[in-house]
DNA sequence: CGTCTCATTGATCCGCCTCAATAGCTGTGG
DNA sequence: CCACAGCTATTGAGGCGGATCAATGAGACG
């Protein structure tokens, strides 16, 4: 289901919390504003192959951004949410190198070609926004890439709900959501949904997390989780949160 | 080995293989050549972890990009070559997310953070050229996730040597080059070098290519291989070559 | 000629996939 | 209210792809 295209009306939320630095906040957020919509649940923004041009900026809810195979099966490549950008066009500059789909509702905005570049020169402030998220984009798909390579399931799975727990700033010890299935975890991990069960159980059983309530997750020992995942949380968080300078 | 990040000089490189539409040409080639410098094989431009905050630009030679895990397994994120534009910070800005290495003697920019601020807002072309390379390494990335995750041994060796093949532009049937032994390719691909070879053993055996001396490759059914990776070449070549619009 | 690095091949093992069955939960309609 | 369907999670059994360990070639180089 491609999303139209036409302008919508949000009157309820400002400001929205896609901001830009000093003095070019204002016009961002007006662009914003302009190519904000709803995005719900199961829709899909585009597909892997599709013609597609356009930035979406996340501003609230998920995303995945996945590619598949002709086997049938699918590899997820990242999740966005919100304060991301991200191209889903590839070298080409007019096919999407992968599907995007929304796992929640949600409000993205999805700004055309010639807007972006035309924001881009003219808001030096947003240049540095987009250079931030590009930056924490790439250091957490590096980082996912070397357990996907080398890893083991176990730590694939422990920084995975590490990483969630970063970005969506959930502090040590208190419960937050992740809105997907074992399996699109699995499709994220580049594993099996069954495996991904028998993994985040064994953690469980373990004392290390819990997981209620399809995939609300609480980590009780983060420093042992950290050490399966072969991470610091604190330089996990330097390294792939935004920052913005 | 860090390099040192004095001036270097060179008479003999003109114009650099590194070029950007337009008018912004002239100021872009001066600034390459300010930074510009040899690289030689073997050696660490910077380690994951370390302070670093330039951005790097390759002339000439292959740069590899890579992470590890305490085990002492090592996965490649991406190489670089001729033209690439890479930023190895991660998202707080001043440390590397990612090891650069030379593969091979080359020359490489190395733009320091003021002067690349500088020139992404002087020279329009100069941002033209940036998106589209990186629009481009996300592509190839993207697609080798997929086959981290999903796929076989044998579609990952297919799509990487096809991967290689398209950026170093080389013709089917013609032999090419790639500057790396087959522990650097399973690093790559997340395979031992085992099973590298004994992947790429079956491929020439069924007479799909030849590897010869250390890993020059000649691809003799390129339908056959492009099957096998799950990737048509032409499609390929438009996702993940950078194209200047 | 000895050394070093890299490629090749064999043997064995194990982590994860696949298939399959069951259980729990949610929503829907009679 | 229950019966049922549909989806997700869980657990078991068996198989396979690729890792690991180990030994032998094969060049390159001093």
């Amino acid at each position: 289901m491609q999303i139209n295209r036409t302008p919508w009306h949000f009157d309820h939320i400002f400001p929205l919390p896609v901001s830009v630095q000093g003095a070019d906040d204002q016009k961002w957020q007006e662009v914003l504003l302009q190519y904000v919509r709803p995005v719900s649940k199961g829709a899909t923004l585009t597909l892997e192959g599709a013609p597609w041009d356009a930035m979406i900026c996340v501003v609230d809810g998920w995303l995945s951004l996945s590619k598949s195979l002709d086997t049938g099966h699918v590899q997820i490549i990242d999740f966005a949410m919100q304060g991301d950008i991200v191209g889903p066009a590839s070298a080409d500059g007019v096919t999407s190198a992968v599907t995007v789909e929304a796992l929640t509702d949600g409000t993205a905005a999805i700004i055309p070609p010639a807007v972006w570049h035309c924001l881009q020169t003219q808001l030096p402030g947003l240049a540095s926004l987009v250079q931030a998220t590009e930056a924490a984009i790439r250091a957490r798909r590096a980082e996912r890439a070397l357990r996907l390579g080398k890893g083991s399931a176990e730590m694939r799975v422990a920084h995975a709900l590490l990483e969630f727990g970063v970005r969506l700033n959930a502090p040590f010890g208190q419960v937050y959501h992740i809105p997907m299935t074992q399996q699109t975890l699995g499709d994220f991990l580049g594993l099996s949904s069954v495996h991904i069960c028998r993994t985040t159980r064994r953690l469980a059983r373990s004392g290390i997390l819990e997981v209620t309530d399809h995939m609300d997750i609480r980590v009780l020992q983060p420093a042992e989780l950290a050490k399966i995942a072969g991470t610091d949380p604190e330089a996990l968080r330097r390294e792939i949160l935004p920052m913005q300078t």
